[in-house]
DNA sequence: TAATGACATGAATAATGATTCATGTTTCAT
DNA sequence: ATGAAACATGAATCATTATTCATGTCATTA
C-alpha cells in the first residue's frame, strides 16, 4: 500500500494541485537543478513539509508533470488532427496544434525536454509511445496514397524532430513568435521537400 | 589577468587534457548534476585539488567541452560538405558526418544537448551560430537553383531538427545504428517531402 | 646545483537543500 | 456534536559536494 494515496477531502485535493502547478512554474523557469522544493512550496502557499504528504520527492513531481504533458500534447495533436481531410493536412495541423501548445504552456514543454536528463527513463518512453502512434498513422496513409511510400519509422522521428526543433527556435526563443509563417514555411518543406 | 593561464610546461598540458578528457567521460555518462569534481579527478588518475588549477569551476568545464564539441561538429560537417556537388548532395553528406560524429562521440553530443539546461547562453549561441552559417548556404543554394525557393531560416532549423532527432534517436538509443538507412530514408524525405 | 615558478596533493571548509518528524489543526462520516 | 482520519506546520537533521588552502614536489634555467 504506497504511502501516497490520492488526497481524500476537498481540501487535499486542492493543495495537491496548488503543490503541481507551483512546481510546473519553478521547474519551468528555473529548471530542475536550480529548483527548490522551498520555493515551491513558497508559490504554493504552503508549508515545507506539505509537500512530502503528495509526492514523495522532488524526482517525482517532476515525472508527473511530464507525463501530465504527454497526456496534454497527445489530446490536443489527436483533436487537431481528427478534423484534418488527409494525411498532409494532419501534418499541418498536428504541427500547428503543437506550436500553439508550446506557446501556451512553455514550461510544461521545457519541463519535458529536461526530463531527457533528470528522467530518462520517463523521457524515452514518452516519445517512444508518441513515434509508434505518428508510425502507425504514416504506414496507414502510406496505404491509403496519401503520402508517398518511405520509411515510417525515420519519417515519425524526422518530423518529430521538425516540430521539437521549430518549437524551440521560433516560440520558446522568440518573444512574439509567428506560428503561422512557421507553420506555412515548415509544412512546405515536409509536403515537398527542399528539391528544385 | 587571469588566474587561470594554460598550462607552461609538458606537464601541466597533459593533465589538463587528462582532466579534460574525464571531464567529457563522467559529464556524458552520468549528466551534469551527477557528475562529480572528484569523480572527473579519480579518472584523471589525479588529485582533487588539481583539478582547479585548470579550471575556475565545474561549470567552465563543461562549458568548454561545449565549445570543443562546436568546433569538432563544424569542422568535421563542413569537410564532409566541402566534398559534395551541390546543395542537395551537401545535405546528404552533411547528414552522414552528423550522424556518425554522434556515433564516435555520444558523450561530447549528449553534452551539448545537456547544455540547454546547464548554460542556456553557451547553447543558445552555439545553434544560433550554426543555424545563421546553414541558413547562408541555403539562400545561396536558392539562387544558384539547387533547392526550391522557401524560407531559409524555418528551413534552416527544420533540418537540424531532423538531424539531431534521428541522431538521438537511431544513434544514441540504438546499440548497432545503422546509419545508411537513416540517412538514406532522411535524405529521401529532406528532399522530397512526403507528398504522394 | 640552487633558485624559482609551475604544478600536485587531499584534508578541511562551507554552503546548500532535500527529507523527516513531533506536534498541531481541520474535515467529515456517524 | 464528536472522534478518528486527513491534513498542515516548519525547525531540525542529514547527506552531498564544490571549492579552498597550507603544505609539498617537480622541472627548468642561470
Amino acid at each position: 500500500m504506497s504511502k501516497f494515496a490520492r488526497p481524500k477531502t476537498k481540501r487535499g485535493l486542492a493543495r495537491r494541485e496548488a503543490i503541481l502547478r507551483a512546481a510546473e512554474e519553478v521547474f519551468g523557469t528555473q529548471g530542475y537543478a536550480a529548483a527548490s522544493i522551498a520555493e515551491i512550496t513558497r508559490r504554493a502557499d504552503t508549508a515545507l513539509g506539505t509537500f512530502y504528504i503528495y509526492f514523495p520527492g522532488k524526482e517525482e513531481v517532476f515525472r508527473e508533470l511530464v507525463m501530465e504533458m504527454g497526456k496534454l500534447t497527445r489530446a490536443g495533436i489527436t483533436e487537431a488532427v481528427q478534423r484534418a481531410g488527409d494525411r498532409l493536412d494532419a501534418e499541418r495541423a498536428g504541427l500547428e496544434a503543437f506550436l500553439r501548445f508550446v506557446a501556451a504552456r512553455p514550461s510544461l514543454y521545457r519541463i519535458v525536454e529536461e526530463a531527457r536528463f533528470v528522467d530518462p527513463e520517463a523521457y524515452r518512453q514518452y516519445f517512444a509511445g508518441f513515434a509508434r502512434a505518428y508510425e502507425a498513422q504514416l504506414i496507414e496513409a502510406e496505404r491509403a496514397g496519401e503520402v508517398s511510400p518511405g520509411d515510417a519509422e525515420v519519417r515519425a522521428w524526422a518530423l518529430m524532430g521538425i516540430a521539437k526543433t521549430l518549437g524551440e527556435r521560433f516560440v520558446i526563443w522568440d518573444d512574439a513568435p509567428d506560428i503561422d509563417r512557421v507553420v506555412t514555411e515548415g509544412f512546405a518543406m515536409i509536403r515537398d521537400g527542399i528539391a528544385p
